[in-house]
Formats: C-alpha cells, sequence, structure tokens
DNA sequence: TGTACATCAGTGAACGCGCGTTCACTGATGTAC
DNA sequence: TGTACATCAGTGAACGCGCGTTCACTGATGTAC
C-alpha cells in the first residue's frame, strides 16, 4: 500500500473539484449537478456526500478555489520587480496575466463566466474583488497624478479603464486557442499602452476636440 | 369583443417572450424552464406548444430579439449626425448607449449574460456581431488615421478597445440602479475620451518610456 | 340576420427521466493491545 | 507479530419533485351560406 486513506480521500476530493470545473465550462455554476459530477469522477451519487454537505457546498468551495487564484495574480501583478516606467510596468502585468490565466484556467473561466451569469451571490462575491482591485490600483494612480487635473472621477475612470481591459484579455485568453495566447497578449499590451499614453496627456496634452 | 383571437394570440406569446426573459435574469437561459414560464404567464405547460415548437426554439427567439436590438443600437451609433469631432462622436455614442440599454434593458441584460455564459451557439453568436462591430470600427478608424503610424493589429488594438469599454458601460447600465445611470455614462465619456486622446497620440505623440 | 360547421388557444391527465438527498449496508484500512 | 475492534469511503435501494413532451379534449371565436 503507497496510498494512506486520507490521501486517497484527499485525491477523490480532488478530482470532485475538477471534474466540477470541468462540467461548469458546459453548464455554468447554476447548471452543475451532483450526479454528473458523480459519474465523472467515478463514484456513485452517495459517496459525494462523504466530501461535501451539499451541491451548494461544492459550489461554494468552487468560488473560493477560483478567487484564491485570482488573489494570487493580483499579488504577482502588484509585486515590483525593478522596471519602474509606466511601459515596463504594463508590459510585465500582461506577461503576469498571461501565465496566471494560462496556469489557472479553469478558474479564470469560472470567475468569467459566473461573474456575468452566476447565482447573484456569486456573482457579487466576484465583482466586489474586481472592484477591490479598482480601487487599489485608483489609489496607485493618485500617487502618480496632479490632483489639479486628476479628479476622483477621472481617476475611477482611469482604474477602471485598465481592469476593464485585463479582465477582457483574461476572458479572451480563456476562450483561446493557445496559437492565439501570443497574439492576444500583444493586443493587451497595446491596449494598455494606448491607455497609459492617453492618461498621461490628460488635460495637460494638446487640445482634441 | 375589442380583439380579435390573432390579436390575443399575439399577446399570449409576447407574454411568454416577456416572462422568459424576465426569468432568464434569474436562472440564466440553459435554466429556462417551460413550467416556469406557463406558470408566470398564467396558462397551462402544454398551451405553450400553439406559440412555440419548443422550449428550445423559445430560446432561440430570445437571441434573435435581442440581436435586434443590439443592431439597432449599432446603427444609431453610426447614423451621423453633424458633429464631428472625436469628443463630439464619443458623447454622442455614449448617449445613444445608455438610451437604448435603458429603453432595452432586458435585451442587453440577456446578451451581457449569454455572450459569457450561454450555450456554446448562442456565446458564439453574440461574439461573432460583437466582433463585426470592432471590424466596422477598425475599418472607420483606419480612415482616420495615417497607415505609416498605425499597423492593422494597432487598429484592431484601438477597435476593441473602444468596442470593450461601451461592452462594459453596457453591463453596467443594465445592473445599474436607476440613479447611478448618470455617473456611469460620465465614466464612459471620461475612459472613452482618454482612450481618443491615446489612439491620436500613438507614435506620433511625445515618448512615455 | 340566423344557422351550421371549422378552427384553434388553452386544458388536464399521463409518460419517462434526471435531480438532490436519506438510509442502512459493506468491506478495506487503521488502531489498540 | 497476531488478533479483535473501530473507522469510514464508497455502495445500492428508495423517496418525492420538477422537468419537457404527447395526447385527446373543450369551448369560444371565426366563417360560409
Amino acid at each position: 500500500m503507497t496510498e494512506t486513506r486520507a490521501e486517497q480521500k484527499e485525491r477523490t476530493r480532488r478530482a470532485i473539484l475538477d471534474a466540477a470545473l470541468d462540467l461548469t465550462e458546459e453548464t455554468g455554476l447554476a447548471g452543475l449537478s451532483l450526479r454528473g459530477v458523480a459519474k465523472r469522477v467515478g463514484i456513485v451519487p452517495t459517496a459525494f456526500y462523504r466530501h461535501f454537505d451539499s451541491i451548494d457546498a461544492l459550489g461554494l468551495a468552487l468560488v473560493e478555489e477560483s478567487l484564491v487564484s485570482l488573489r494570487a495574480m493580483l499579488r504577482a501583478v502588484r509585486q515590483p520587480d525593478g522596471a519602474h516606467s509606466p511601459i515596463g510596468i504594463a508590459d510585465t502585468s500582461v506577461r503576469v496575466l498571461v501565465e496566471h490565466v494560462h496556469a489557472q484556467r479553469a478558474h479564470f473561466g469560472f470567475l468569467a463566466r459566473e461573474r456575468a451569469a452566476g447565482p447573484a451571490t456569486v456573482r457579487d462575491a466576484i465583482r466586489r474583488e474586481i472592484e477591490l482591485c479598482e480601487l487599489d490600483l485608483a489609489t496607485d494612480l493618485a500617487r502618480l497624478t496632479d490632483a489639479r487635473t486628476w479628479s476622483a472621477l477621472d481617476l475611477r475612470a482611469a482604474s477602471g479603464l485598465i481592469v476593464t481591459l485585463m479582465v477582457t484579455a483574461a476572458e479572451e485568453l480563456v476562450t483561446a486557442r493557445p496559437d492565439q495566447e501570443e497574439t492576444i497578449a500583444q493586443t493587451a499590451r497595446t491596449r494598455l499602452r494606448m491607455v497609459l499614453i492617453g492618461a498621461l496627456n490628460w488635460r495637460s496634452g494638446p487640445p482634441v476636440g
């Protein structure tokens, strides 16, 4: 015997979570079925209850697990790494995003889907997390900009814009074929640079009307 | 008698579509149930079949109806109206967006949800429509920009960025309380202006690195 | 205008199916002596 | 090390429920003469 009973149990629990992530890709969290998960894992439906209290508890576990992946990515993006020019920061951020979405594709796919279509509590939890991210970024931007030309609303507009384009890039990566990843990353870098140029020229730039 | 049989039938059909739009807001298209719709409309489940061949046919009707609303908005956005400065066009576009989303909130909510989480065929149909919109915009931008500083990829990046921020504004409007609409519109205008300033300074602007 | 017949939106019973959850069980793994 | 007992992951039968769809029906509306 090479595996203890506890290890075997953990393996089954992991298999349930993976099967559920896989199945929600087609049906959404709301359409997830205990019997479908059990069939895919290769256990009888009732064995599910050795691992989760109910199908709702499984959903909650998926949400928490996915949010952990999101927070890990945000922490990595905010980790300074030497380069400090806006362009450098932008390119690094996109690289980190691509890496994390690639490594945790199922989690980010789950978040993209349930953010728009999940049960109200799930939707709100995901949106709250993304909004926190926008607020953090607005704080960062406030430190880098001139308060005379940047109102609070301008800061929110800019940080929201950046977060939106990162979320969009993540959504595109999640549904992309592997050979499209580089193009999506390139486009995201270009978009982020455009927004930065717009922000750097904000109010103080040449008239555009 | 003030209503012909045909008019009464049309009224029931409309009630079915409205009830379905309402219910999908909570359950998503995939979770829509014939019996739930029938109960809300106040008919017996089997009467449903006097109006649609199946529950799938109802789903298809919702998709088509929502896409019609989307196309109507896009047509209105592209309608020239006198003002021709980039800022003028931007502000007009946001105003048209707000009006149309407000008038067809259920349709745009449906599109936002099913674009991310719908059945594959629905998801693809909605994404295709939005991509067409990006391509149209890229063509418009190509006419307004210098081919020497704007590559095809740059054009796609810019048009995608603009479409993305409009889609995001629409999503925000759909879930917003009425008193938040003006703030969302204001933020969308600011974002669009920032992107335009970024685009107008693209490559020909001052160095930013 | 009045009558006889046709149409057809909505009814009600019935079907087979997959769902989440309960319960008493089995038998391999783990532990105490 | 060997034995007797405890634990507990997985089993299998059963439950009530809502689902989409079928079918033969009813009775008010519409039409032909």
